[in-house]
DNA sequence: TGATAATTTGACCGGTTGGTAAACATTACA
DNA sequence: TGTAATGTTTACCAACCGGTCAAATTATCA
């Protein structure tokens, strides 16, 4: 019969764990570029060096993969906010965050591009964990942001807005790269421009655009 | 023959204006919702309400409906930034910008939606639209907020980090509606999130989380 | 009205896609 | 070593998809 995944021993071979790996990664780079419907069985069989009926030995729907991979990105894609520390300085935890969330648009592009196409597309396959861990790790670290501003630590402001305006000021340099890019020009295509926004954001949400401790 | 385009005439009839613009409604609604590959013919030629070969009258090809479909979008998309007044006030100016894209993504997230799906895909299809005409109108207003800066009218910032942020973070509401539904939670589901945004996003950017104004 | 051009449709086609069947190869292990 | 489970491949299929064609229908106007 030959069943594919973890069915009969429960654990799984170490063949098996490295092939799904190889997998996962291929499927990665092909559902980021093209998105679920854009990508085709084929072309992550190739991109992970193996043949469509094997691939589909160990995942056996398309489906299957990319549901796979949603969870586990949505699982990283969070441990930043878990970070988020209630018992911190408030202004140097809020910093903290902006860069890791930056870092991490840095260096894992395709999970935050893999991410943005799920949810452009609706977010048909994980609407349930964006309602229940998501919304609850959210709900949490709002409070701590709520009581924050409340103590005068920081300037009281909707703590969920504040969230949102961080995941989408540093998700845009991974999602929107192209037109980052091609807004910036060539000059400033290196790595550069991290640095620069890092700068920048930082600026941002610490005083905004208000003039103050520039001298002209 | 009959040729279907302006072609012969190179005048459009009413007829082939309205069918064009009923298309492109449609096309809007699938391409928005599933992407360029995500989308089917048979799909926007059912919202359109006519045959699929019908549909293929007006557009030959799949790609002439995306194309021009995504012109159009850039242009209106664009609209805000064209506003941006060297004359005015530096404050209310960004102000405005902000509101405007903000009532965009309100009004017309199926429009962010697709362009950014296109950027997200690689914008394989209007690279050149963003090298040109894009980064040409972002470069005059980059240099009308750094004169600003230099002035002492606003905090010396970088301005191209500035638009970039204003961007992402007014059309996080479009492209990433389901998110902020799904963690904002039922309660909060009406429209008044387009308020609660804007009032946090004119603080953000005004004088950021710096605690100043609000008293204990 | 008649004729010509514009519009609409059902039937169809070749290529692609997700997935299967079954034979073949390899590994694990008694 | 033998054998059963696991892993891999070739050949294939049915559904779907973008697009064509020729015939039918409708609008235009002399």
């Amino acid at each position: 019969m030959a069943l594919p995944r973890a069915a009969r021993t429960q654990r799984r071979t170490r063949i098996q764990e490295a092939k799904e790996e190889q997998i996962l990664e291929a499927a990665l780079e092909v559902f980021s570029l093209h998105g679920f419907r854009g990508a085709t069985v084929d072309q992550i069989a190739e991109v992970a060096g193996m043949s469509k009926p094997n691939l589909l030995y160990y995942f056996r729907t398309k489906e299957a993969m990319h549901r796979a991979l949603i969870t586990r990105v949505l699982d990283t894609w969070l441990d930043p906010l878990r970070e988020f520390d209630a018992e911190g300085n408030p202004v140097s935890e809020i910093r903290s965050y902006i860069r890791r969330k930056l870092e991490m648009a840095r260096d894992f592009p395709r999970e935050s591009r893999l991410f943005a196409n799920e949810i452009l597309q609706g977010a048909p396959n994980i609407e349930d964990e964006l309602k229940g861990p998501l919304k609850s790790l959210v709900d949490e670290k709002a409070e701590v942001i709520r009581v924050w501003a409340k103590a005068g630590k920081i300037a009281k402001c909707d703590p969920y807005h504040l969230i949102f305006s961080i995941w989408s000021t540093t998700q845009h340099y991974a999602d929107f790269d192209v037109q980052v890019r091609a807004v910036l020009g060539q000059d400033q295509a290196g790595e550069g421009r991290f640095e620069d926004a890092a700068r920048f954001l930082e600026q941002l949400f610490l005083t905004g655009l208000h003039v103050s401790e520039q001298p002209a």
